[in-house]
DNA sequence: TCAACCTGTGAAAATCCTGTAAACGCCGGT
DNA sequence: ACCGGCGTTTACAGGATTTTCACAGGTTGA
């Protein structure tokens, strides 16, 4: 698993920072109100910035199991990470969906 | 079937880079947003470059069944593909048609 | 040049995928 | 037991992609 440990807290243009150590995520320095899967998969997404991340990939990181046929825990989440993040940042758009594919994080909006 | 692995990213005279293991095909770094279709047909096309494919052959790689006949899916998606690289990278044509036979990529214009 | 055939491409139709609200159950705290 | 937050799952509307069709324009060879 990879959440968990390995990742240093990162730096994002300045504005977001994610410690996942600390379990916390900070917009300007406050921090962003998020339950422990919101902040796995943020953790997990940024971890692999400009990257497309397949769902199964995002997934069984953040999940720790092979996710079953048809899951949409990742969009839901997806979904309620955009939603805060959205709160937080308006104007910059971080996740990225590729259609039939997954998503991507994108530090600079 | 042959897209989903084996394929190297290739880079083609500097510019354009396609990394089909990433799902993503960049021009000068930055990535052309196509769907999955285009995306395969470019990653088969540039595999054999300078070589000439039928449309049966780019439609059994790409689509992974047998064409019926008189379909007219790989002209479209040719098409397509014409028109997002001719964008990002003007001045080159880089897919050439072979009348009665079907299309060959040539990465130096 | 002409007729037959082939290719390019816009657009409609069909299909597939994604965004997201909402329902539900499970705890932990009160 | 009740409440509130979280995780999971479902459902459905809307969006995106794929497929199919139609026709204009190009190419070939007699």
């Amino acid at each position: 698993m990879a959440i968990s440990s390995g990742h240093p807290p990162q730096q994002l243009d300045g504005r977001l920072e994610i410690r996942p150590e600390e379990h916390a995520a900070l917009v300007d320095g406050r921090p962003l109100s998020l339950t422990m899967r919101e902040l796995q998969l943020l953790v997990t997404l940024a971890a692999n910035p400009q990257r497309i991340m397949t769902r199964e990939e995002l997934f069984t990181e953040v999940w720790g199991s092979q996710p079953r046929r048809d899951d949409r825990s990742v969009d839901v989440y997806v979904s309620r990470l955009r939603a805060k993040l959205g709160e937080a940042l308006p104007e910059m758009r971080l996740i990225h969906t590729h259609n039939g594919i997954g998503y991507r994080f994108s530090p600079d909006g």
